[in-house]
RNA sequence: GGGCCUGUAGCUUAGUCCGGUUUAAAGCGCCUCCCUGUCACGGAGGAGACCGUGGGUUCAAAUCCCAUCGGGCCCGCCA
């Protein structure tokens, strides 16, 4: 008898062969003294045939162990729409490794609202089509890491913990910090910068916190960054590696999940030249082509990131567009402003079909220049110094650029909420729970508990 | 912070505009029974909703009004 188990998928190399598969039954479609039993493991689903007496009870995401012999599927049987559709697994032995409760909605063929699909997070990413978005997210990831290794990168983990409210922008959470007041970084960028002048080149894939009031398709509490950073390049050169890192991305999760993209109806991206524009040029563009009058706006709105991307899908053939030259005032203090014209700045996002997925600068390098900007933002340099030794010991010229990770698998999915491409998404209103029913058990707490922790 | 929309079985929805044959309907799921070739199997039967909550108008409210609590989307902010 066989002893060790195999997955799914390897059922189609054992045909005649006694094997022992496990797995959660995704459907069980009865016929009185015959049952098929689709067994749904991580390589796929496969049929069991099974006489009644073997799985008398067993309900769907039931877990099961099962010994049986693989089949060839006479040719009128084969479904091509399985993996394993040209065998079946006819069972000798079946036993229940755990049982699952009545599920509260239709597993296998999963059409719920958008907060029934997140208060049951944990059960539906058990759906195949949930499961996929984060295989593509993984192949983004994955690419990101292979394009900044190549790139002579270093990876680097940085803390989520940090000793100010620095940077400006975003609001921040604060935490008690051992009765001191903390915050939740809203990007690596300042560890990544100290970073710089250690290892020349570096990336990091970490967690930003951000507790703006934003409720939104597009805005997560807490979201991945992707992030590089590089000594000793320039402004052109940055734009080069943003939009080399962002398309390879792309290109990778086109070509591991070719299945997963149809299945959501993605269309093929676009690879033409990225067009270049600066903040002023989109914004001459939008008023040429749609007559909406932009150009003293300082940043772009999302009707004009969509817009933009129009533009350049029609005339440049590219689903990227990088805009450059945002107002000075309008960016983080560590970017540098224009040497011939400081008003904007050496900053950059990269768009991809109406949205912006990645944001980016050259940095201020220069000590002196860095604490007074500092000053001239009305922050304390003071709130900065470990940042700062850095740069009064010796920063290259340097920048770099920072992905979300979430945004990215949205649109390349053509997800409606950001919220589906996270696994838990945190929002202003939901940390895995709805904050609004966490209140309301809070609440119903005997009170005593709340005193006990108090003491602490 | 501003605006628009929305709440009906476990899930997804119809009914709401124009109040009254509504003992609130359907599909999926659930329970019981039948079925040895289905793959979203099929067939027969059944349970399950005081229509988010609280007021009000009316002879009469899921339906109209007010308040309140949820939820969704857009703008702003932000990435």
């Amino acid at each position: 008898m066989p002893i060790n188990r195999i997955i799914n998928c390897q059922t189609q190399d054992n045909i005649g062969k006694e094997v022992k598969v496990a797995g959660w039954v995704n459907i069980r479609r009865d016929h009185g003294q015959i049952i098929f039993i689709d067994l749904r493991d991580r390589s796929g689903i496969l049929q069991v045939v099974c006489q009644a007496s073997l799985v008398e009870g067993v309900k769907d995401e039931d877990v099961l162990e099962i010994e049986g012999l693989v089949k060839e599927r006479p040719s009128r049987m084969v479904n091509p729409n399985l993996i394993t559709g040209k065998v079946e697994l006819e069972a000798k032995e079946v036993r229940v490794l755990a049982r699952a409760q009545t599920l509260p909605f239709t597993l296998k063929d999963l059409n719920v609202s958008l907060p029934v699909l997140l208060d049951w997070r944990a059960l539906t990413l058990r759906n195949e089509k949930i499961k996929n978005v984060f295989k593509v997210q993984e192949a983004l990831a994955d690419e990101f890491r292979k394009s900044a290794r190549e790139l002579d990168c270093t990876e680097i983990f940085v803390p989520t913990i940090s000793a100010s409210a620095t940077e400006g922008g975003a609001e921040v959470f604060k935490v008690d910090y051992y009765s001191h007041p903390a915050y939740l970084t809203q990007s690596p960028q300042l560890y990544k910068q100290m970073m710089v002048p250690v290892f020349e080149r570096v990336y990091t894939i970490s967690h930003a916190y951000r507790s703006e009031p934003s409720v939104t398709t597009r805005h997560l509490s807490e979201s991945i960054q992707l992030d590089c950073e590089f000594g000793f390049a320039d402004f052109k050169e940055l734009l080069d590696l943003m939009e080399k890192v962002g398309t390879n991305m792309f290109k990778a999760a086109e070509s591991e999940c070719p299945l997963i993209l149809k299945e959501y109806g993605a269309e093929k991206i676009s690879y033409g030249e990225i067009p270049r524009l600066t903040l002023r040029a989109a914004q001459e563009i939008i008023y040429r082509e749609e007559g909406r009058d932009v150009r003293k706006e300082k940043d772009l709105s999302p009707e004009d990131e969509i817009d933009i991307c129009k533009w350049a899908l029609k005339e440049k053939g590219s689903d990227f567009v990088t805009i450059t030259h945002f107002p000075t005032q309008k960016r983080a203090f560590y970017t540098m402003p224009d040497p011939e014209n400081p008003v904007f700045s050496l900053s950059y996002d990269l768009l991809f079909r109406g949205m912006e997925i990645c944001s980016g600068s050259q940095r201020i390098n220069n000590y002196d220049q860095l604490v007074s900007t500092i000053k001239e933002r009305g922050m304390n340099p003071g709130d900065f110094e470990m940042y700062l030794q850095s740069f009064k010991f010796g920063m290259p010229p340097e920048g770099g650029f920072s992905f979300g990770l979430e945004r990215m698998t949205k649109n390349i999915l053509n997800l409606g909420n950001v919220r589906e491409a996270s696994l838990f998404p945190r929002d202003m209103e939901r940390i895995d729970l709805k904050l609004a029913e966490l209140k309301k058990k809070e609440e119903e707490k005997p009170k005593k508990k709340k005193s006990i922790s108090q003491k602490k």
